[in-house]
DNA sequence: GGTCCTTTGTCCTGTGAGTGGAAAAAGTCG
DNA sequence: CGACTTTTTCCACTCACAGGACAAAGGACC
């Protein structure tokens, strides 16, 4: 079918967009409880919107103890398209233009075998679910990568784990291919976008979302906004020292946060102590995999191994001190933790939170929930269509 | 005479005077190339400001090669109070609209002595402003004070080194007495206004203003606009961790960054290198003074003295440290170093600059100046004038 | 089913903001 | 002094928007 092209023409169309997106199908009686219209205005902009094609009628809606009102709800064909990179996975899925995920698969995959392989994996991820009959095309598709982004241009730039994608053209590229809109943006962010629009972080206007997965990194929203710093590279929180004179790091320092902890840092730390015998489960979980992951500290700490434990409890400590400073410093009113350490739960959210309950003046924590985060692995793709969406319902 | 109360009736005719603020006399026709508007909407908003009687008529402009046009400038008459009141001393300065200073007053005061003695004292140096010809009255005025504050209602919120200001209604208090409007800030918030508005920050959307002075704090500006966080508290820096198990702090954790450098924990260090005798010129200072101060290591460091000098860099790499950490998580476009020890000048900068450039990540530190404040004391009383005016000059 | 009330949706007119052209006013330059 | 610029004022016209009047549609109660 044809693809929607229109964009709102004005601000109160974009408005009334984003509200239909975030509330679902409304009637034209409660939209104009929201904006602040005339109903008249108000009227008049929503058969605009209906004229265009992005909204459509959808019914009755009940009665408010009088006449009973229309439905309006963006129109059910429109699709964005969710791609989050991850240094080790890609994650695609398909959502509707209120930002429910209709499809979502999940393939592992090397972000370092470089842009072409992984466009072309995407590619194929895109064309799979097409294929299986959720959309027809799509209108739009936003996509994270695991570093640093030049945001206008959607170009990441010197990625310290992306070798051969510096410079390359994503957003252009991905745009050519889909034929729709694109939007490129660091994989931290979508996820804070994506907790703030449909998990834990909805109506928090400054908060922080760290991730944590194979490296470390950290959403900064301000005033309901995402912060991307002057070259793009805000909340890269993984190089902050976390131990002085501590392990070597890759990025040439010393005690690096990432470098004590993070999924790979965990790894290693598990193959060390399973190779000195420290830990009857990691051992035997190597044995059968000849290899180990956070995954597998996961389990084994679930299990009550203790030495998984204590890495976990070390990691969160050593998290919640590079937090209780970053606490310090922004006052965040809410603190997310997420990625895919997730799975260590608990244990590792506790040892974060003594920390940085610890460390932190009364003032800055007294009333600052730490929470994990609630989207898990869909939280990355949320934010994904979510950043599209944000710039198709804004006037052109 | 007759103080103005009118306020912009709209959001042109504030912008309109901040251009005037900012830029300074302007031409209807040079407003009218900064704010697109039609020649004639313009016109109509600029009359209308000048019957609020905010802004009078100047004299006529140079030529730009046709008619020469007839100049507009805020009311000469406007008048500023800019109070900043320190840890150990009180400044007061009188601006006109345009927040140039046209007097200013520095008096050393112990903020301890609580907000009725400090209000006194203030009061008293705002009549002697007054009374010296400056103003016949104020149209408003600023406020910083050294602790948290409660922005919208302007109180401090448990401040440390501020007992008794807990919960005094400083502004409520302050509008009372000076019969204008007020408003108040952390003082670190309003040297970061200052830089921006007058100093090395001016056209900078992000950026950092690292204080060292009693304390340490960092005023965080975020797309022109300062970030106050959600309890009032962000850019408490003091207490971030710099050295695990380092000093004992007064807020009671042990190694802040306050604990290890500052203006007081410079002035312990210099006397107990004086009584140790590892300084002649410190313990002959002491022996002068019967005190030590950062000013006094300040002074010995440019005479030459190693301890001092080595003190200077020590503290300069502690703070190094952190402002390395919050580099890599804010991704500023400029560092901006202020405060009372600013008098240790390049010593410290080159300590500070070494420490972030060896430990923040190339992308961010790549094109990131770390330089001095240029306004030194005046940046405070200045960015209270701009907080009072950028009130002031919004539509009620 | 009838009456009364509430809510919703449409129509219409008045108002005020804002635009853009024309012309007057005030200069510069040769 | 005349040709050309720039600034400023004036005026007619457009458009967005508010808000009232009214019709349509439904619920509650009798």
């Amino acid at each position: 079918m044809r693809r929607m092209t229109a964009r709102p023409a004005n601000a109160h169309q974009a408005r009334l967009l984003k509200l239909l997106r975030d509330g679902g199908p409304n009637s034209r009686a409660q939209l104009g409880d929201q904006v602040d219209l005339s109903r008249s205005k108000l009227a008049v902009e929503v058969d605009r919107l209906l004229e265009t094609g992005l909204v459509v009628a959808d019914g009755l809606a009940a009665s408010r103890g009088g006449r009973r009102s229309h439905n309006i709800r963006l129109a059910p064909e429109l699709r964005f398209l969710g791609v989050d990179i991850g240094a080790t996975s890609i994650d695609v899925a398909v959502t509707n233009a209120e930002l429910e995920i209709l499809g979502h698969i999940t393939q592992p995959m090397e972000v370092r075998e470089g842009p072409v392989a992984v466009f072309e994996q995407v590619l194929a991820m895109a064309a799979k679910l097409k294929a299986s009959g959720l959309a027809e095309g799509f209108d739009g598709a936003g996509i994270g990568v695991p570093g640093p982004v030049r945001f206008p241009e959607g170009v990441p730039v010197a990625p310290p784990i992306m070798p051969g994608w510096d410079g390359f053209p994503v957003r252009e590229a991905l745009s050519q291919e889909l034929g729709c809109p694109v939007m490129v943006d660091n994989d931290v962010n979508l996820m804070a976008m994506g907790e703030q629009h449909a998990g834990v972080a909805r109506s928090v206007a400054d908060f922080l979302c760290v991730k944590i997965g194979t490296g470390i990194g950290c959403g900064i929203v301000v005033g309901g906004g995402v912060h991307r710093g002057t070259t793009g590279s805000a909340g890269d929180i993984g190089h902050i020292q976390a131990v002085p004179d501590g392990r070597p790091c890759a990025c040439g320092n010393r005690g690096c946060l990432e470098a004590h902890f993070s999924g790979a840092a965990l790894a290693r730390d598990a193959l060390e102590a399973a190779q000195q015998g420290q830990s009857v489960e990691l051992a035997s979980r190597l044995e059968v995999n000849g290899t180990l992951t956070a995954v597998d500290v996961a389990a084994a700490a679930a299990a009550g191994d203790a030495v998984c434990l204590d890495l976990i409890r070390e990691g969160g400590t050593r998290t919640g001190q590079v937090i209780a400073g970053l606490v310090s410093f922004f006052n965040p009113g809410l603190v997310v933790i997420g990625g895919g350490v997730t799975g260590l739960g608990h244990t590792l959210l506790a040892a974060i939170r003594t920390q940085v309950y610890r460390q932190s003046l009364p003032l800055a924590t007294g009333n600052l929930p730490i929470v994990l985060g609630e989207l898990g692995p869909t939280a990355g793709v949320i934010g994904a269509a979510r950043l599209i969406s944000d710039h198709l319902f804004s006037p052109a």
